[in-house]
Formats: C-alpha cells, structure tokens, sequence
DNA sequence: ACGGAAGGCGAAGGTCGTTCGTCAAGACCC
DNA sequence: GGGTCTTGACGAACGACCTTCGCCTTCCGT
C-alpha cells in the first residue's frame, strides 16, 4: 500500500471540506453540462463525468436535477437563452429582422452540434422559459409585421423549423467530425472514395458532389441556408400584400 | 425446479434447431427493428430485446450488423425506402408533386416517431441507398420544373429541411404520448395545467394555446404544416417567373 | 468423407442511470 | 446551550446495457 493512502489519525488530515465555491447548484450543473455537450458530445455525457467535472460523485447530482433527461431539457432551455431577441421595430424592416434571428438560430445550433438532436427527442413545445420568452418575442415580430396572430403563429412554426431542419444536417456532420478528433478536411478526403462509389449510378448526385468538391463547403452551406430561408420569406412576404 | 426445467439427457429433448426460418440475416434484423422501434420507441431497443423477438441471442446479431449505431442507420434508410417516389410528368404541375412528396414524408415520419430524431443524429448526408435514390428523383422532379441543377439542390434542401423540422415537434410529442400508455385526450387533459401557469405573464402564447384547447389538434397539425409549406412553394415558384 | 467457413451463443468486462442508507454540517427553536 | 430537523453529499449496489472473446454446431464445396 502507498503510503498516501495511509488513513492518518489528525484533524489535519481530513479534507476539511472546501466550501470555498457554492459547491454544487442547478446552475453550475447543467453550465458544466452544456461546456461538456459542446466539447465531447451527447455520448459522452454520463452522470459520473459530468459530478467529476464538478468534483463530485455522480449521486449528488440528483439532489439537483432529478433526472438525466430533465438535465437535458435544462439545457436545452439554457442554450435557448441564447438565442438573440432582436427588436422588431415598428416601421422597421420585419423580414430583415427575421433572417438576422433565422441566422442567429442557425449559429447557435451549429455551436452546440449536440442541440438539434435533443429537440428531436424533447420536442418544441416543452414549456422551458427561455423558449416561451423566444417564442411570445417572435410572434410579436410577426404581428407588427402585419399577420393575425393565428397566421403569426404558423408563420414563426413555418421559419423555425426550416431553420431547425437544415441546421440539424450540418450539425450532425460537425458532430462526427468532432467525435472523430480528425478536421474537416481530412475527414471529407476519408470519406470520398465511399461517397463517390455510392453516387456512380446517379448523374445528378454525382453531378452535385462533384461541384462541391473543390469549392468552399462552409461556404456553400451558408448559400444554401439563406437561398430557402429567403425563398420562405418571400412566399410570407406575399402573403402580406393582398 | 420445476421439472420441465429439468436437463432430459435425450436426444430427443435437444431442440432440433429450427431452420425452416432462414434463421437470422440483416433484413429480418433490420425489419424486425424498425417494428420494434414504431412499437415502444428508440429507448426501448435493445440488442439483447431485439434479438429475443427474433428467437436469437444478443451477440448474434453480431454477425450481421457490427453495431448498434450502424443498426440505426440500416433502419433510417430502411423507412427512406418507404417514401413515395412520384413521377413529375414533364407537363405536369410541379409544385403539386412536391406538395404530394412532402406530405407523404411527413405522414412517414408521424408513423415513425423515433426517425426524426435518429436523423437528427446521424445526418441528413450518410450515404444510404434509398436515401441517395429519393434525393436523386426529386432533383429530377425540380429540374423538369425549370430549376439549374444547383438551384434544384438547393429548392430541395429546403423542402426537405421544413419537412423534417416541423415533423420533429410533432414525433416528439407522439412519442411521448405513446410511452406514456395514455391516450392523447388523456395526455394533454394531465399537461394542461402546467402549460396555463407557464403561459401566464405571456399574452400572445396564452391565446394561442386557448384557441388550441377546444380546436381539434391533428387538423390544426395538418393545416399549419400545409400553410408553411405553401409559402415556401409560393417563394420557389416566384423564382421560375423571371 | 472431410476440412474449413459461417452462424449462433454463453460468459464476461466495462459503463451506465438510478435508488438507498448513511453521514456531516448547518439552521432553528425552546 | 442542547436537541431536533433539514439540506447536501456520497459510497455501495442493482439491474440493464454494448460489445468482445472463444467455443461449439451446422453446412457446403470439393
């Protein structure tokens, strides 16, 4: 046996338990919890990680949360919050206002690749308070825009799930390109030969993977998101002139 | 013990392998899965429960698949081949064959609430072969209506994007109704609460969800999906104008 | 007839979520 | 000051999970 490990008889000895910080609170919880999401994934986040991440054992987390898939509606809601609310002023530009949201939803999805796929499991409409301010502050926009509040109401669900919907592609490819400690670069090099294998039979998809093969992808995928999400707003847009 | 768990050493008590089933293969797997997987969702697959639906061992699905994650995979392309593949007749409207994909797809997705989020881990771009012949016709389909190829990968991006965005909130909720055992009356009667407190101090969503009490749910589902997908066909056509 | 491949499976290692009982430390009341 | 209650933390343990390994049976081609 080392002899560090010797239990030693002294009021010294004991650990004096350090108080010094909060210990432990639901919100250093699930902010340990994001920063671990958004550096190792949704696989690596296990009660026993995440308590030693916080210099504590993993059953004293439940003093907190309960749950692990209430600390993942947490953070869910936590990352919510940082979704920009941008004023829609009155005689202001309300499309410009919404593609900026739009956008801004968009890089924040992309900075917790882990985001995209919990909402497809916890859903949309789950009550967590920043995502009720998110969505009363949306509709808002629509209604000064000039839509019932009905119509405001299908128009933000119509924005939103575009914007969920192609951002959960590029995030799930971020993700694995994280998981797999490789960069971008390498990764898509690895995975051409299978991709191209796959697409011989398919003149259009070949045609596609060709094109993009060279250029910018980050790039691209920027056009291509603010090509349909301009393409939906025009068709609001003309909802608005009759 | 009871004895007909007593070891009988006979020939005859050997069970004779069953073989007039072709025992196990990847399709059985795979089909087997996605059933088992409409039936009590993506938390209740187990190599171990899966295999005993099959009259098999845990690990000898092994042999047929390599993972449970390339599982997933096998049972996301699985039901990608369940989508409708329409013809786009080259005088044919376009834009109703679009409406018919999407509406399918949704209909797809509601029937297999665990998709949206599987997708939501595994990407949008993984190589499947249902997968890449869905996408393949369907930039077929936009190109006959008039778009440049690039453009027609982008026009279906975007559809697809909306499709599975709004499908998500929707699969989530069905999915834990379905766990619950409840019923869907059932199951929002037990939420109702909750949601009224939580929408207290938030007008616009307050009247929403009032409107929404009484209203029949499924047709409110279908016609906002509609009303957002409308737009977007109503952007995309206004591009073919010029 | 026989050798090798393929398929199936039990045991086991390691990780996970979660519950339970226990223990230390402060809060509060008399 | 002393006793009691509440809060928070934690180790042990249970059951379920994925996956690897080695072994056994079955079958097929030659």
């Amino acid at each position: 046996m080392p002899a560090d490990e010797q239990p030693i008889p002294s009021v010294w000895a004991k650990p004096r338990r350090e108080r010094e910080q909060p210990a432990l609170s639901r919100e250093l919880i699930v902010a340990e919890a994001v920063r671990l999401l958004d550096e190792e994934g949704a696989g690596a986040l296990s009660m026993r990680r995440l308590g030693a991440r916080l210099n504590a054992g993993a059953t004293s987390l439940y003093r907190h949360v309960g749950n692990k898939d209430e600390l993942f509606e947490l953070a869910v809601d936590e990352v919510y919050g940082e979704l920009p609310l941008l004023a829609a002023e009155d005689g202001g530009d309300w499309r410009e206002t919404v593609a900026r949201v739009a956008h801004g939803m968009r890089a924040t999805i992309l900075r917790h690749h882990w985001l995209a796929a919990k909402i497809g499991e916890v859903g949309l409409a789950y009550l967590g308070p920043n995502m009720l301010r998110y969505s009363e502050h949306m509709l808002g926009v629509f209604e000064t825009a000039g839509f019932a509040l009905d119509e405001a109401d299908n128009a933000l669900s119509a924005v939103t799930a575009y914007v969920l919907g192609i951002s959960t592609g590029e995030a799930a490819w971020a993700a694995m390109v994280a998981r797999s400690g490789q960069s971008r670069q390498e990764w898509a090099e690895r995975l051409w030969p299978a991709a191209e294998r796959a697409v011989r039979d398919y003149p259009r998809l070949r045609a596609r993977y060709a094109a993009q093969r060279d250029g910018d992808l980050a790039a691209s995928n920027d056009d291509s998101f603010d090509y349909g999400l301009q393409r939906l707003l025009d068709g609001l847009q003309a909802r608005l002139g009759s």
